[in-house]
DNA sequence: TAAGTGTACTAGATGACTTAGTACACTTAT
DNA sequence: ATAAGTGTACTAAGTCATCTAGTACACTTA
């Protein structure tokens, strides 16, 4: 269900929160949908539950999941996850924009980039 | 000239390494031009000369500068060859793009969006 | 020769991450 | 009412990467 790799430089609550990220992104956990439980997913991942609980934490603060003491965590749904994934996107957007401009790419270059790619699907449908 | 965010989580030598690169890549740090000492450096930024080593060590090991024993750390003159890397980044500023396309965001407001960031970046380096 | 350079070590301090264990309040099923 | 399961909040300790501090050596240049 979520891959981790121990050998990577980033945390395991990192990797937990992008894997349920991408399952509640990609509608595998449906809206009000239950997740697994602090300890039932400490337990089937072999992870302890402390480490699960700060992924589940943060993910509630950004909005991704509700929780309510004693019943569990649930999936906050599409319309919220659609902005937060909006968000995401343009953060890469942002990220790759910076490192062409790092590489030296024309601040101008990356703008007409930008526009021919916008522009051909609006040509298409015209 | 390199500006370091001890915020940041992101390590001391992880932040020098990219504020080289960005020297490096647009061109402000020539071809053959020599880099600041390890030393040197260590003493303006007030950072320990190990660190500066680390990020020394790596960015030749990345092929961005070489370092000769006695006489100092020189440019490798990346700038020009770093044109797969480009195409690189330019399909993933597509797909990013494309995906935006698909959820809806009106083309205009991409265009604003990168317009943002590329001046944003502009700024910054002046 | 003297100063400056890259390079390679050892040692210690610090902080993030992770695990371990405990505890409490709540909900649900029995 | 009781028991099990749940989220949540602690403390404590271990591990590891990072960073600093210091030393040392071989090399180049003035």
């Amino acid at each position: 269900m979520i891959n981790i790799n121990y050998r990577d430089s980033r945390p395991i609550y990192e990797q937990i929160k992008d894997g349920l990220k991408h399952l509640l992104l990609a509608g595998v956990i449906g809206k009000d949908e239950k997740l697994p439980s602090v300890r039932e997913l400490a337990s089937t991942m072999s992870i302890n539950p402390n480490t699960i609980q700060r992924a589940y934490r943060e993910l509630e603060t950004e909005g991704y999941i509700y929780s309510i003491s004693g019943r569990g965590s649930f999936s906050s749904g599409m319309s919220e996850l659609d902005e937060k994934k909006r968000k995401e996107l343009e953060g890469k957007l942002k990220d790759t924009v910076s490192h062409l401009l790092m590489m030296g790419v024309a601040p101008d270059d990356i703008v007409n980039l930008v526009k021919e790619f916008v522009f051909a699907g609006q040509k298409e449908e015209q």
